[in-house]
DNA sequence: AAATATCGGTTGTAAATATAACAAAAGGTG
DNA sequence: CACCTTTTGTTATATTTACAACCGATATTT
């Protein structure tokens, strides 16, 4: 991993250039004009890096002070256990944010790596400046930092949520749960779904063929109609 | 609900008093000494409220701005799907926060409601002015919000390592997910679990019979040893 | 248009799980 | 200690799931 421009020194204003887009449209920046965000980014000691496919981004047990931005490429977040098993928590793609939980609480020094999937260009901010107001006239600041408990309020909700659906002991709760989710979320009993049945399945935690199974089942029962990725809960009664 | 105390305005000493040593050992205001604590909780325009048993202190959909802190008593977290069927997602008990994720998201207007256990005395803070700096010589502000920030990244990676666990398609490997993740955080294959069989299966999410027969033959298979809630991995290979 | 790849649905079978019912062990109480 | 309650382990059985293998539909490439 190699850096290349540090914000608050003299850099090529063309790299800057090229990645502001990815930066101004993050969750972290949203908002913001390319002004406050270089000054805030010099607040942040932000610096940008490029790491080549299959390096290591940050290890297991390392003590992360940084959490990154992907302006170009993308990465993915790798747990090892204690026999070696390596498993792949989550891709991290163009215009998103990760390591903030580790950057936010050193001491979960974890079992978790971010490994370059392809050649990257990763912005790093240091989250201790983010929480630690700096004297000058950051006046974005706080917006920064609302911003960011944001991000983390979203992420906390997700996962919640997954582990609701997750949780639940058949094939038929899961999917149910996660219909039923959809249907609070877009305000109708009719709703698309962003995700392959593949996706669907490996979201869920269950095997797709039993999965698709299941939802056949579930049609014939008139609990659901489904065409591809739109589905329709035809049910008002508790169908478990 | 009844508001009985606002920080910042002219009230009873004694109930403050009562309540401070839960305060100070919440981990929102760990570290900080008892001006500081008031000083902050002027800032963040704090009150105290009693709430009776089994009155919400949020519902679903309400829009939330304030997080709280058990004082006393207890409260627990409920969803409500589609069809009205209710379940407890998680306790909160004395010395607890519970609601930051809405307060620091308030678009996630939830299927989640709060209710009372029982009589409980709630500490309410605005989390709009924990992200925002005030002007005043409120300099732990931002240890405070560094706390928080701490408190939402422990939760985020709970909640990762349980879908980690949950994720898993048998018993076998979600026991093994998490006794690998106990010997990790403990640096010895021998560790001890706070939960009760049935406490463990639950969070599992297994059913306790099914987990009790499948803990025996991991104990006959030489994979495990255990006695009460002391377990010992007793292999450098891959179980799986 | 033929070849190829991807995706969704189906089937049969082996494996794993939930469930209920019960027994044994542990813990608490008068 | 005797009694009761709670927790943990065991067994048998019905249900559910994973898995592999296959087919057909659709999309992509050449």
């Amino acid at each position: 991993m190699k850096k290349i421009f540090s914000f608050g020194e003299n850099n090529s204003v063309e790299l800057l250039q090229e990645h502001m887009p990815v930066i101004k449209s993050s969750p972290l920046f949203i908002g913001a004009s390319e002004k406050e965000i270089n000054s805030m980014l010099t607040c942040l000691g932000g610096t940008i890096a490029k790491c080549d496919k299959d390096k290591y981004i940050f290890h297991a047990n390392d003590n992360i002070t940084d959490m990154g931005l992907v302006l170009s490429g993308s990465l993915r977040l790798e747990r090892n256990d204690y026999w070696g098993n390596r498993s792949i928590l989550s891709y991290v793609g163009r215009g998103e944010i990760f390591g903030e939980v580790f950057a936010c609480e050193p001491l979960l020094s974890t079992s978790i790596s971010a490994v370059a999937n392809e050649e990257s260009m990763i912005l790093f901010m240091n989250v201790q400046r983010i929480a630690t107001m700096c004297g000058n006239n950051c006046i974005y600041h706080s917006q920064l930092i609302h911003n960011l408990l944001s991000v983390m309020a979203k992420k906390a909700y997700m996962l919640t949520s997954k582990i609701n659906h997750v949780s639940k002991r058949t094939t038929r709760e899961k999917l149910l749960s996660y219909f039923s989710e959809q249907v609070l979320l877009s305000g109708s009993t009719e709703f698309s779904i962003p995700f392959s049945r593949q996706e669907l399945a490996d979201f869920l935690s269950v095997n797709r063929s039993a999965m698709c199974v299941e939802l056949s089942k579930m049609q014939t029962d008139g609990i659901i109609n489904f065409n591809k990725n739109r589905f329709e809960l035809l049910t008002d009664e508790n169908p478990m």
